[in-house]
DNA sequence: ATAAAGTATGTATTTTAAACATAATTGCTA
DNA sequence: TAGCAATTATGTTTAAAATACATACTTTAT
């Protein structure tokens, strides 16, 4: 490939939406229809227009292929190899998204749809490699702050809660420590509501204080504050 | 300022260049000669070339203004606002660099020098938010693993490595505790060397082994290992 | 010799993390 | 209606890490 000096670079943002689903991690990808790499699978990305910046570029991008809004979204790397596209010089700006399911309402086709971040198809650039970043980022920020809450319901128990920072972390965590710790988490609300029925112990409802997603960098990330408990 | 959606964008990269000098945190600038921004100070920054991914641009850039070329760099945000050049595009990645003092051999001139990070001279553009984002991307580094013998000379005093923690992390630190923790780090050497003469007790130089800057985001980024000591 | 300046060092206390086992609540079924 | 299966809920002890804190040592200059 020669490259001519002159040729301006197109810049794209990518994002990476992560849910969690069927007890697994899941990305939703969209199955590309053209050359190159037809056929292969792809995160959800676009240009820039000139009128936005990237962090609503971002969101546009989450709003159209998933009509959620009000998710975590933080700017994650820059891609930008010359040989990362086969034929022109694109430069992409990738993101990651954390959303929870019951918020999505995606119909998924043979051409868009949720994978397993343990399992994922061929893909289509660096895609795979941007994916890998995705989730070791995910897991930096959950030793900062509970963003795993972000991919839970509303509403959910410790035990979902402990789930999804089992997965995210890729460990098994003890539950009496969890909890421990989980009830000192600030913003977490105690319910006075359990799940129902299922020939088991309810469990208690929990919930998360609102928190205001401003879209600037890495969002209300702070070390945990500790509840006096 | 109306948007033309074809045009294309532009994307430079833009180093902030750290050191520590005259017992202070210092940055890289440079005069601007032309509009926007005539006579305020910038980070060093240029065009992306068709040929050179966002890495081997930033250490070009580097290069170019300091002649090292074997330092701590990493990526740091990319910047899209579309007001954030006047009267073009320019999407610009940002990067930071810690290098040592003694590494570097620049003239300074009037259009090119170093300035207190704790008292910036008016910057063009974002400029401004951009260095300060360096210096969180700093402290958080320094959280997970020393970078901040990047600023310390070859050999160096605890005292002056305690000196870079307390510069960056912005609040002085208890010297016993300091050097109890210091001791334990991976990678420091103690030297049989002590500084000499000035009318004091000579302290002992240390020294860390060479770590290996493959460029690929988060450089040598890993929990302190701590030695059995 | 001694004063000044900076280097060097250890212990006790508090806080945080880790390990670990049993009782309680529900629905189902015999 | 007794008891089994499944899952929720809970506290204590131990180990490790972080913090607070004061004095003696080595050198040069006077």
């Amino acid at each position: 490939m020669i490259f001519n000096e002159t040729k301006t670079h197109e810049i794209t943002v990518d994002v990476v939406i992560v849910t969690m689903k069927n007890d697994a991690l899941q990305v939703l990808l969209v199955k590309r229809t053209n050359e190159p790499f037809k056929d292969k699978w792809a995160i959800p990305g676009g240009y820039v227009r000139l009128s936005e910046n990237l962090d609503q570029a971002a969101l546009r991008i989450l709003k159209e292929r998933t009509n959620v809004d009000n998710i975590y979204l933080e700017q994650l790397y820059t891609f930008g190899d010359p040989l990362r596209h086969p034929n022109s010089r694109v430069i992409t700006c990738a993101y990651f998204a954390l959303v929870r399911a019951e918020d999505i309402n995606i119909v998924t086709t043979p051409e868009l749809g949720w994978h397993k971040i343990s399992a994922l198809p061929p893909l289509a650039f660096d895609h795979k490699e941007i994916i890998e970043y995705s989730m070791k980022r995910t897991r930096e920020r959950l030793e900062l702050c509970p963003v795993a809450y972000q991919l839970l319901n509303e509403k959910f128990t410790l035990t979902e809660m402990q789930r999804a920072y089992e997965l995210i972390m890729r460990k098994k965590l003890d539950k009496r420590n969890f909890r421990k710790k989980a009830l000192c988490t600030n913003g977490l609300i105690e319910l006075d509501e359990y799940t129902k029925s299922s020939s088991k112990r309810p469990a208690r409802l929990y919930t998360f204080e609102n928190i205001e997603l401003n879209s600037k960098r890495a969002h209300f990330i702070s070390k945990k504050k500790e509840k006096k408990c």
